[in-house]
DNA sequence: TGAATTTTTGAGCAATCTGCCCAAAACTAC
DNA sequence: GTAGTTTTGGGCAGATTGCTCAAAAATTCA
């Protein structure tokens, strides 16, 4: 019952989308928003709420979308390992392919509004959190299938590799080329998965003698 | 000649930087920084130009104090690793200790102003080059010395190394502790320094074998 | 003391912002 | 058709934005 909306709710959303992605919270106004996605002001509003609701919507969009969907067919990879490259090829394929210095949405916005994150915090926050816990489970999944030595500490390398995967979405966004992020998760990987290290002992004293 | 300004320029910078560093570009308003500068509006144009070169003077500012100005005193330090160390204590001291969620402003721009970042790219891109160039001569001096093999190609290294850096910046940003990042900078220069790797051989073969 | 120069001050500009309201239009259910 | 419901377009209100201008105050030089 009642007028039917003349638009596509997840087109308008997947505009909305590259739109934040592009310029950030900020720098996005209504009247962006209007251009953008042909609605008038009164439709967004009555569609969506206000900006900060709207935002809101769209993360949630993004992460249907983005990593997080694509996380969990990585169960599926075997050996483990090939399934942590994968994970990053996605993560830059999706940072740089689908425009220029996109970067990370999420990542993004929690260096942009980290002051009032407290907000969402548990959101974003949670996101990365999963990411991380997967990672360390299929280190884990590594070491069954053999392809990760035992000797790399779940927890620990998940927590750097989660690192070097935030590296890689703000140099996507100030624009590196694939090429480059490619070496640096080849190099990363190729240091912390196949050549384990122990982190729990004093690398000092060994290193010096290495 | 003409009336002495009442403010203490350095001391103004320092306040707009503060605001600047914790809210970024956009959220940043004049009257924000007449609060917190104390200035009138019309002397704060008269004295910085309009927000956009004020900003910039601001970054400048930042350049001093940061790590480019903490980077150079590291070639007197021996051995090279610990150079290396003490460039990543820095930063996290840097970014951590000054005040909560801070992060690296030059990061945080970049991330907040991406898209037009074409403007001021030459300026905080050649900051990062610099870094990264600093590092590959470590690492260098690093073979010289002995602390670091010879098989850690500097290069390649040091590209890697900033990106861990990166992902400090922005992990501090976040909100994590000094603890986890002093874990995470730990064992990826364990892995990358002192478990030598070879990046120019494809390590998937060699990697699955080991 | 008076002229020149610079900063401060306060008022105010034009433009934009977000958010909301209202009447008309369009659609569904009866 | 009629009633009820939702979308739509226009426009309004209040606040905020970045910024400017003219006059007053303070300092230096002659």
């Amino acid at each position: 019952m009642g007028r039917t909306p003349e638009f596509d709710r997840e087109d308008v959303l997947d505009r909305a989308l590259l739109l934040f992605w592009q310029k950030g919270f900020h720098a996005t106004s209504i009247r962006d928003l209007v251009d953008v996605t042909g609605l008038g002001k009164a439709s967004i509003y009555n569609a969506f709420g206000n900006k900060e609701q709207f935002f809101k919507t769209v993360l949630d969009r993004y992460a249907m979308q983005s990593e997080q969907a694509q996380l969990q067919r990585l169960d599926a990879v075997t050996p483990a390992s090939e399934a942590i490259r994968i994970y990053f090829e996605d993560l830059i394929r999706f940072s740089v392919t689908i425009g220029p210095r996109l970067g990370c949405l999420y990542t993004n916005t929690a260096v942009e509004l980290a002051p009032r994150l407290e907000k969402m915090e548990n959101y974003l926050k949670g996101q990365f959190e999963k990411t991380e816990e997967r990672l360390a489970t299929t280190i884990r999944r590594g070491h069954d299938d053999g392809s990760i030595p035992t000797s790399v500490v779940p927890e620990t390398t998940a927590n750097i590799l989660l690192n070097v995967a935030f590296g890689i979405r703000v140099q996507a966004r100030l624009g590196s080329s694939e090429e480059k992020l490619r070496g640096i998760v080849e190099g990363s990987m190729a240091a912390l998965l196949f050549y384990p290290y122990r982190s729990n002992l004093a690398h000092q004293s060994e290193a010096r003698s290495a």
